[in-house]
DNA sequence: AGGGATGTGAAAAGGATGTGAACTGCCTCC
DNA sequence: GGAGGCAGTTCACATCCTTTTCACATCCCT
């Protein structure tokens, strides 16, 4: 009964390490290059690479509609490439994408230079040349100011699955606006189960991520809690079917209507086959 | 603690949360410099005064209590000062007061170094000698990072829901334009609340905004917060509901008047749509 | 069929929150 | 200078909710 995984995303393929990974964020962080410089970007990538982050790299400008649908959480620019349009690059980013972060890595500049692309919205200047891992630093402490930012969760969006409506700002899940009423580790499992884009979850990771240390052999509280959370969303999303056992590995969540017949009694299945894969 | 007032002014009394919250800059920036380098800081000061900001320069260490009593948006530090401790120090006062914006500003040094510092929590790392014109641009720029996500003076406009009115000009809510008699982190707490758009604020997010710093594990204080603005809001506002306990994680600020004429047995009251936020 | 893995229900254990009150430090007023 | 009040903090206790644990049923793969 094993089944197929989710399409592959425009990112680089992320291990399911990276995905549960050590508690540095809610997911990896996502990141563009935009650099002509062969030799900085693949040393660059290397270390990204390492890092568990997902990244592009980009040849010249994207429109700014793209880099939002690319849901990136920073950007890394030689404004170099641009030549005189560089600022006016910059600026419009800046400008349109107000939650990504800037990072301007050019050749040598003027302080003036430096002091203007900072004005017009960058976050941080790096000078080449440089080393990778102090442009993964920078990176690392803008993201994670961008983050101290806001309080709540306005970084994660909404997951619509099904009739299911996962909301991190809420720690809650809904069908039909009503609350299935998840305590916190059942929300947090099934979040993590919702945005893991279609994988198999092992058992091992789901504890360590839920549960935020090692999983003992001998641990049933993964099934305990799955039970929990698939008899509450049973009680508003009858019929359907969200979260999958894959015997001897762990657990995955697809939303699926059984075929047929028995649709929702009361409930409309209006937003069905809805299903968004998290970001990517 | 030694010190010297470079401004003459003392820093204005400010509200609590625009220390560390998401509030735009309604005011100056209120940076403070920890450094010897007398002529460096003359120059430095120099500029600061010219942006209109508010400033201190400190030539040695201040307590993390300190900092946050300072009402600081920024600090600049030379981390060369503390020799050995520098780490120790940069990492208390990132740790400690999470919402403060740090800008290590020391003599020459490694990729290590400044890996290290970035790592540790600072925002920015300038290596001297730096135009001041730079540092400036930076502590605006990473001030700027932090306060994103609100647009306009929205914080500052009075909020109303149900029979609430907030008002942070007054720093007190009212009920029929009677005075609730908040004390200043009671308002803060609810300020907060109220602007949080209907998230669940973790407890932790809620202390580090009100209180300014980290809140360490046991407190109890926004708790007993909490009860004290509900028992003084029932006060002039009974059946309504405010602030609502999400076990586990937090509080949410939504106004609800429980329907005494249909009372539903097991179902949830409707959510109250007459609850309206400005910004977001 | 056998052995291990998973589903299920319920009780026990563990934590989190509500609540009242004592305690501290600071300020004002007498 | 001291009494009293106010704001904020800390503590103890009651209560409620969550999580863990356990025994047993059921299912799956070899």
């Amino acid at each position: 009964m094993q089944e197929s995984q989710s399409a592959a995303t425009p990112f680089a393929p992320a291990s399911l390490s990276s995905v549960i990974g050590v508690r540095v964020q809610p997911g990896p962080i996502r990141l563009a290059v935009i650099d002509t410089d062969s030799g900085f970007v693949r040393v660059l990538a290397k270390r990204v690479g390492e890092m568990g982050w997902q990244q592009r790299v980009l040849t010249a400008a994207p429109r700014p509609d793209e880099l939002v649908s690319m849901r990136l959480h920073a950007l890394v620019v030689d404004l170099a490439l641009f030549g005189e349009r560089g600022w006016e690059f910059l600026a419009q980013v800046c400008e349109s994408v107000p939650g990504l972060a800037v990072i301007v890595c050019t050749g040598s500049s003027s302080v003036a230079q430096r002091v203007r692309g900072l004005r017009l919205g960058a976050d941080d200047w790096i000078t080449k040349p440089c080393h990778p891992q102090e442009v993964i630093a920078r990176v690392e402490a803008v993201v994670r100011r961008r983050k101290r930012g806001a309080p709540g969760a306005a970084q994660d969006r909404p997951v619509v699955a099904g009739e299911l409506e996962i909301r991190p700002d809420q720690f809650q899940a809904f069908v039909g606006g009503q609350s299935i009423d998840l305590t916190r580790r059942e929300f947090e499992l099934l979040h993590l189960l919702a945005n893991a884009g279609g994988r198999v979850l092992e058992r091992d990771d789901i504890y360590q991520h839920v549960w935020g240390y090692a999983m003992v052999r001998g641990d049933r509280s993964v099934d305990v809690f799955v039970r929990k959370v698939r008899q509450k969303i049973e009680r508003f999303s009858p019929g359907w079917t969200y979260i999958h056992t894959h015997f001897g590995i762990g657990y995955r969540f697809e939303p699926e209507v059984p075929d047929e017949d028995t649709p929702g009694p009361e409930l409309e299945p209006e937003e069905s086959e809805r299903f968004m894969l998290p970001g990517q």
